[in-house]
DNA sequence: CCTGAAAGACACTATTT
DNA sequence: AAATAGTGTCTTTCAGG
């Protein structure tokens, strides 16, 4: 599972631009866009490159209220619980188990504050939450 | 800047596939290859779609360390004064200004432990930054 | 705002080195 | 493993409804 310098040359390329041609990664990594196509293929195939997407403007897409929740679990709820519940909710973005306190953080998506308070009511009353702790987002400073 | 639903579709499209051709996203939404290039190329226009990337696996970019970190800043420190500061760390991933104690929360992907440490040093010594609060990332649950 | 057609560019496979 | 050549598909522009 080792990515030589092309390899990186390349993920770098297709991550500026997604849906650049093989043609053109080829032209600036100095190899042919066949050749191209065979390492997308494999760096795919090893699981580097999970995917292509399309990045939104969330608020194009009327998701204009954003938080971050701490989730705090009882005893000993497994990642694995956490995970399978979440998943159920279209709005949680992104959640990951963290060291400190909390349990997890959970990164949500809503249309607006009302309907994130409808969010965060639904994971408050899963079984394994004790509580949670939010801060919304008032502006974004940069993004990767 | 409004979406119809056939624009929501073709988005959803792209979100699912950032490589499909404007064939496919056309048989799934009901219009011809043309009809979809001209409504992507719209969506660029008015940044609906503010482009295209690969989803890479981090761990397989050496990327093994991440951590949430809460930003603490003196007075009144402008956001723009700590965007301009966090642009020049590529590890920083994501930060955005947050309600509650805290002035900013950042995301940042590093090698190792030791690397996020001196990157967190690095911030720490940042004039307008008095402490910071990190948490470390130990297991991804979801991503979307 | 869409469809349909035509020209050019690109992807993909097979072959060769 | 990469370059080349050839075939098929897609993109892109343009004409027309």
């Amino acid at each position: 599972m080792e990515l030589d310098d092309i390899d990186r040359r390349i993920v770098a390329a297709l991550r500026a631009d997604g849906r650049a041609t093989y043609q053109q990664i080829g032209a600036q990594v100095g190899l042919s866009a066949p050749a191209v196509k065979r390492r997308v293929d494999r760096l795919r195939a090893r699981g580097a490159i999970t995917g292509f997407t399309a990045l939104v403007d969330p608020a194009a897409l009327g998701w204009r209220t954003e938080a971050y929740v701490e989730l705090f679990c009882q005893g000993r709820t497994s990642p694995s619980t956490i995970a399978a519940a979440l998943a159920k909710y279209p709005e949680v973005v992104d959640a990951c188990t963290v060291s400190g306190e909390a349990d997890a953080l959970i990164h949500v998506m809503a249309e607006d504050v009302k309907h994130f308070e409808q969010v965060l009511e639904r994971i408050n009353a899963e079984r394994f939450v004790v509580r949670t702790k939010s801060v919304l987002v008032l502006s974004r400073l940069l993004h990767r």
